[in-house]
DNA sequence: TATATAGTATTTATATGATAATATCGCTTT
DNA sequence: AAAGCGATATTATCATATAAATACTATATA
């Protein structure tokens, strides 16, 4: 089963195994999730074990499993993209900047909205937080703190003080995959001073209670972004064709 | 256990019951809910059946269910609002205007960004299906066909033809919560001809190739769909204080 | 009196076996 | 060839038992 074992219950260790199968591609339609009691013995587990993860995987738009039919892998546009397992299986087995694309395209719209209503709100307790994720971004430009961490910590508290539940839920899924997309975008652009200054913008914005600059200026950092994954799907298709 | 029984098998159902008891306020920090072994009895259920229920509202983010301390209500903050039985529950049980404010925010961010691929992304066969459920709009008009699904299908159909696998996969929260949206907007401005004509706004951008118009008339509609829901939460907090 | 420690009881986690419901397949009948 | 029917495999549900985790309690110790 390859469990790591880290603090998993045994329901959801057979849960990560199978999910992790299916979205690798392991079963399919021409692959069938073998039943119920095949999987016990396979993975060495009672049937309460087995039931329960296929179960879960259910509800994550992964699988179907009915009486005579058996388990069938779902079509990969029923899988619930925001379900935080299913995208971390993505991300690990299939870390395809294709799905990056489309992350990033979602941030254009949303962190913008957020940066508004942020202004908007003048939720200063929630405020001084992006103001400490920032310092902490400062922070890292010396070695102090870590880029990744303090990165994720700005954006998320930018969501958090929009006061919108909604928003605020899509920062547990954007905490998953940004631990890959500001890795990749770094990795292209190069951490310099310019990361810093250009979410202070955002920051200012929002502190001078301007909703429509904050707007802008997180529209900016995200089309920059999503520019650097642009063209770099770019490159990959021409080296393809070459 | 008050089962609707519609096709749901036992585990759902209790879920269900469960769900709802919850949102309602039933279950919470001072009235916990029972044991499973209680909860056996009293929904008259096996253990079997409670279990997945449990684990299935867990996975939801309603509940933690841990040994020796049983199973406790989370704070309204974990619930997961991009679960379609979680947004259904809320919506049945606690139809707030302010839910539907931010559920407006959130579809003001994603709408134009989605007309706007849509209109760069140009797949026909994809786009023929937004002027069908345009064609139903209009129809509606004349009473030939629903306002609701028509009004519904138009805005999943843009949502489909952005080739973004998250703006699709939120078309099905939207789905749940636009039955409600709506019938609340319509109710407030009356279903004209104008709501016809600035949906075809947005098609026509779409068709033209015109992605920065068709996001442009896009976020003019949700505005004021916003500005209608902005308005009537105004009308609520001064008859309060009244 | 305060704090640490071991023990106890409660609750979920896992295992096992049995029965019910049901979708699929093949056979029969018309 | 189509429709109906029964056999069969598989999940759904039930029932029960044991293990593991953990909050609470009583006791001992400083």
């Amino acid at each position: 089963m390859n469990r790591a074992n880290r603090g998993m219950n045994l329901t959801q260790q057979v849960a990560d195994t199978l999910g992790n199968a299916i979205i690798n591609g392991k079963y399919g339609a021409h692959n069938p999730v073998p039943s119920e009691a095949v999987l016990c013995e396979q993975l060495q587990v009672s049937r309460s074990a087995a039931r329960e993860a296929v179960k879960s995987l259910a509800a994550k738009g992964l699988i179907t499993s009915r009486a005579r039919q058996g388990i069938r892998v779902l079509p990969e546009s029923e899988w619930n993209l925001f379900d935080a397992d299913v995208l971390r299986w993505m991300r690990d087995s299939n870390p395809s900047l294709e799905l990056l694309r489309e992350f990033t395209e979602l941030r254009v719209a949303v962190e913008p909205e957020a940066a508004m209503l942020a202004a908007q709100l003048q939720d200063h307790e929630k405020i001084t937080l992006i103001g400490q994720a920032l310092d902490r971004m400062k922070d890292a430009e010396t070695g102090l703190d870590d880029p990744l961490e303090s990165d994720i910590a700005f954006h998320l508290s930018i969501l958090n003080a929009s006061g919108n539940r909604f928003f605020m839920q899509l920062g547990r899924i954007i905490d998953t995959t940004l631990r890959v997309s500001i890795r990749f975008t770094n990795r292209r652009t190069g951490v310099n001073a310019g990361v810093h200054a250009d979410h202070k913008k955002i920051y200012d914005a929002i502190v001078d209670r301007q909703p429509e600059l904050a707007a802008k200026q997180a529209s900016n950092l995200m089309s920059a972004t999503l520019s650097t994954i642009l063209s770099a799907l770019e490159e990959n298709s021409s080296a393809n064709k070459a």
